[in-house]
Formats: C-alpha cells, structure tokens, sequence
DNA sequence: CAATCGAATCGACAAACGTCAATACGTTGG
DNA sequence: CCAACGTATTGACGTTTGTCGATTCGATTG
C-alpha cells in the first residue's frame, strides 16, 4: 500500500461518487476515510459516543467487548481520520464524533 | 473475523449511527458493506459506473489498471455487497449501481 | 519525589486482503 | 462440435489488519 497518510484537516474531495469522476487520488484518501469506519468495534465506538454526546476511554474495553489495547487501537484509528478528536480530561481521555468529517462522508456518497 | 456472510438482499439496518445505539450484528453487517467500499480500485469501479450509468466488464482492468482477474474478484464483492448488479448480455458482462444500496448507506451514516 | 492510575505504544501472531498467472467455465460464431 | 473470446475461479504470495500481553508514557496525588 502507498505510504501517503490520510489528512485528517483537510476537507474531502467533494466531488460526489455517482455523478462526477474522481481521481485516483481522491479514490485513495475516500478508501482510506471509509476503512477506518469499515469495522464492527470501530462502528461500535462510534455509535456509542455518539449516542451518548461524548465517552471516556474508560468505559470502552467493557462496552465492546476488547482489551484495552484494542481499544486504544482503534479509538487511534478513528481519530488518526478524523472521525473522533479526542481531548483530555485530567488523567482521561474523552472522545467526541467529529459530525462534519461523517457528513463528508455522507455527501461523497450522494 | 465471523464467518456470517452478508446478505445483499435484506435491506440494511436503519437505526442511524448517531441517534440510536447499534446491536453488534448491526455493526458487524454495517461494517461488511463499508469493507465492500473501502477500497481504491472498488471506488474507481463503481465511480466509473454510476457516472455513466452502466459499465461492461471489458472495459474495466485498462481503466483501473489491474489485471482482469483482479479485476473481476473486486466487481465480485460489489455484487456480493449488494452495491453492484451484474448482467449477462451475450458475452459480456454489465454493471450497474443499485443506488438504493448506497442510499442506505448515507442513512445509516446520520 | 515516589507511587498510582489511565492510556498509548511495542512486539508478536494469526487471519484477512489485494494481487496476478494460470486455468476453468460459458457463450458465440464458424 | 470446435475454436475463439470474455469472464470467473483457483492457487499462491506478500502485505495489511485485528488482537492481546507487556511495557512505556503522562498526569495526578500523596
């Protein structure tokens, strides 16, 4: 795989999947946006936090099931895309959907 | 990773992601249509198809650059995804995008 | 400063994935 | 029915991914 990270601050290409050409680039950072999503604890996480505003690292290895690290892991991932930012609370971590990176994702997809 | 195959027929499940909490079987088969997506050359297929409204198989490991049974393995998880229908027409094989599919997509993610 | 606690990182491993050459399958046309 | 052609499948290979135990890092508190 290319070595190119994922810019997590700049916006999506916009132009929308069903009805303009994207490029082999943006066909790469939209694949990259969407992997981070594409997997069930991430999909968890995400839905948790954003169900309930905003969640504490401390409360996810029980709530999906997966070790600390594992959790750690993907929280990492999500947030390394944009989807999460994270902000820390004395010794916690809290996280938070970034809701204009999913709208992105929403409007790519139109 | 489960083995449960994920039924392109069923529609997807609505609960959207950010107003409702998720079960895990609704992640994980969430996760597997994502999967299906989440990759360069797929997002190139299915651009290059719905931008002209169908697309024949021949046509398609010049315009992504991979080879022709690579080619054919990625419009194969489409179709297993439910996101690409495929048709016989003599020799040749058609692709479309079943934009419902997609649809249930952008809202889920909402 | 030292002890403690929460979270990220490291190292390792199995499973899943993307890729292609070679082969098998199906349809068409002679 | 056989040769030709388009497409799917198989088998193999290197890479990426998800997972966890162990360790390290950072911040708080005694």
């Amino acid at each position: 795989m290319k070595t190119k990270t994922l810019s997590s601050s700049t916006e999506l290409c916009c132009t929308p999947l069903l009805s303009s050409q994207i490029s082999d680039d943006d066909a790469f950072e939209l694949a990259g946006l969407l992997k981070a999503l594409a997997d069930p604890v991430r999909l968890k996480l995400v839905n948790l936090i954003a169900t309930a505003g905003e969640g504490c690292a401390c409360d996810f290895p029980s709530a999906v099931g997966k070790s600390q690290a594992t959790t750690s892991h993907h929280l990492g991932q999500l947030v390394k895309a944009g989807i999460l930012v994270r902000e820390q609370r004395g010794k916690w971590a809290w996280f938070k959907v970034n809701e204009e990176r999913l709208a992105a994702v929403r409007a790519v997809l139109a």
